[in-house]
DNA sequence: ATATTAATAGTAATAATTCCTATTACTATT
DNA sequence: AATAGTAATAGGAATTATTACTATTAATAT
């Protein structure tokens, strides 16, 4: 695969945020850089990206994301805002324990939290 | 709501099957026996019937797939051939142990296994 | 039986994503 | 440095999944 400047672009956008953003908001911040950008491009170098192994497509609900943070991680979704947060499970033999429960053969476990965050309780722990 | 025979057609037609249906699917088998129906219809009464309860929506990646199974329940989601089966994680400890880990409000734990199912194993255990 | 009005069929509209093709621009080789 | 080969792009068309709209149909209360 070559060099493309558009891909250097959109890798480094997505590597400045934390938002889990959409191919269309990647658009919107490449285009300031690149205006004649298309949204093919966008897509194209998303997938790209991702077969790399450089960044993670992630699924929420039927919204598709994408992910800079490609070490194994999971997700807290918040049902009030619709923010998705990274989060850790500290404890990585609770995956272990989960893969050895079944037959199949498991490469993965995927977890999301689902509830409220912070920014909703009036009173913070 | 009132009584609608095209819903109780798609409810009998999904807890007919595991096989977690798309819409389109779902639409498919509602023609044999209505053949009038329209693909909207299909996509309303899902709709509803996930807001009563009586079935649950389950985004498998990017596609939108309805299951009849609304009880608490995990998935395991076939690398080779895609597809999706319904797994209970016999100790349902381990969902209120991540739960308990973080400092946010987690209501739901949704796990996915992802792996190669039996149909493409050799050797079955 | 009839009136009321929610639900439907059929179709148009929207949104997300992929596909297609002529043009552009990397890169290896002179 | 110029050129040839070809991968990547821009722009737009096509596709797919889903929702919205509206006239008609049918469930239910009276």
């Amino acid at each position: 695969m070559r060099f493309s400047h558009q891909r250097e672009v959109i890798k480094e956008i997505l590597y400045a945020t934390n938002s889990h953003p959409t191919a269309d908001w990647v658009f919107s911040k490449v285009r300031m850089s690149i205006p004649s950008i298309s949204l093919g491009t966008v897509y194209r170098n998303l997938k790209q990206l991702d077969y790399l192994g450089v960044i993670k497509t992630i699924y929420d609900g039927p919204i598709t994301r994408y992910d800079w943070n490609n070490e194994p991680h999971d997700h807290f979704k918040c049902k009030k805002c619709g923010a998705l947060v990274d989060v850790a499970l500290s404890d990585s033999s609770i995956k272990e324990n989960i893969k050895d429960k079944f037959n199949f053969k498991v490469d993965d476990v995927e977890i999301t939290l689902i509830g409220t965050c912070n920014k909703h309780l009036k009173i913070n722990k």
